[in-house]
DNA sequence: GGTATACTAAACCTCATGGTTGTAGATCAG
DNA sequence: CTGATCTACAACCATGAGGTTTAGTATACC
């Protein structure tokens, strides 16, 4: 299984892969706010901002309760500490300093024969 | 600036977005590969494969270079470092027992007033 | 009641995504 | 040279993403 098989995760990346709607996650850290909020400094329309809204309640980031006509709407975190962890994954091939070992290591795993022993 | 400006990020994140490039990213941090390599575990034609590996390098997350008639592929990561670091952002938020006290502080810099002064 | 306000839903548009097939160009091996 | 391998490129298609406008439904306020 060398494609992981993870729909979350796509819709979480997803998700977090357009400018307003990572605003709206970075406004909800500061705490609740209701659609109108969230949609007014993102220069669209109503409609077009709500659906990004959508979008963060698919992939699980954001959770709505209504109360009376506004709609208050919260970061839920999970899913990000999700996405951080897969992300983490591969921490080793940014610190530079392993770089060169990193190297090293895959040319011995290699063994005798060349980079791939064959297929 | 509440929409956070990063057209990076928008890349990065939307390469993560897809199975097929998250397995390609996997299959890389192994050492070097060539396309077919990359192709052949991803139930899909060439083209196809090759394609997500373009957007992949518009992300910078890949870096190819041609020896003879094949392309070697090399992760690059320091994207999804950025990517990691923007996710991390909000830590706290999914740390559960910061979670109450995240609410008190909240409420706390709301003042007096409710939870918005005005607007 | 009447009028704002907060939001939904549907229809529509344009463009990007993700996939296919088919053709063609280098390059390596024999 | 010949044939197999690795890749590119173009054309095409279906679907979804991201945006708009328009109309409609609750809820709050006076």
């Amino acid at each position: 299984m060398v494609v992981d098989q993870s729909p979350r995760l796509d819709l979480v990346f997803h998700a977090l892969a357009h400018p307003a709607r990572r605003g709206i996650i970075r406004q909800l850290s500061g705490g609740e706010r209701n659609l109108s909020e969230l949609a007014s400094p993102l220069r669209m329309t109503f409609p077009a901002a709500t659906k990004h809204v959508r979008v963060l309640e698919r992939a699980n980031l954001v959770r709505r309760r209504v109360v009376g006509r506004q709609h208050l709407c919260r970061l839920h975190a999970p899913p990000l500490r999700d996405a951080a962890l897969w992300t983490e994954q591969f921490r080793r091939h940014w610190e530079a300093r392993f770089g060169a070992l990193d190297a090293l290591l895959e040319e011995m795993k290699g063994g005798a024969t060349a980079r791939r022993p064959r297929r």
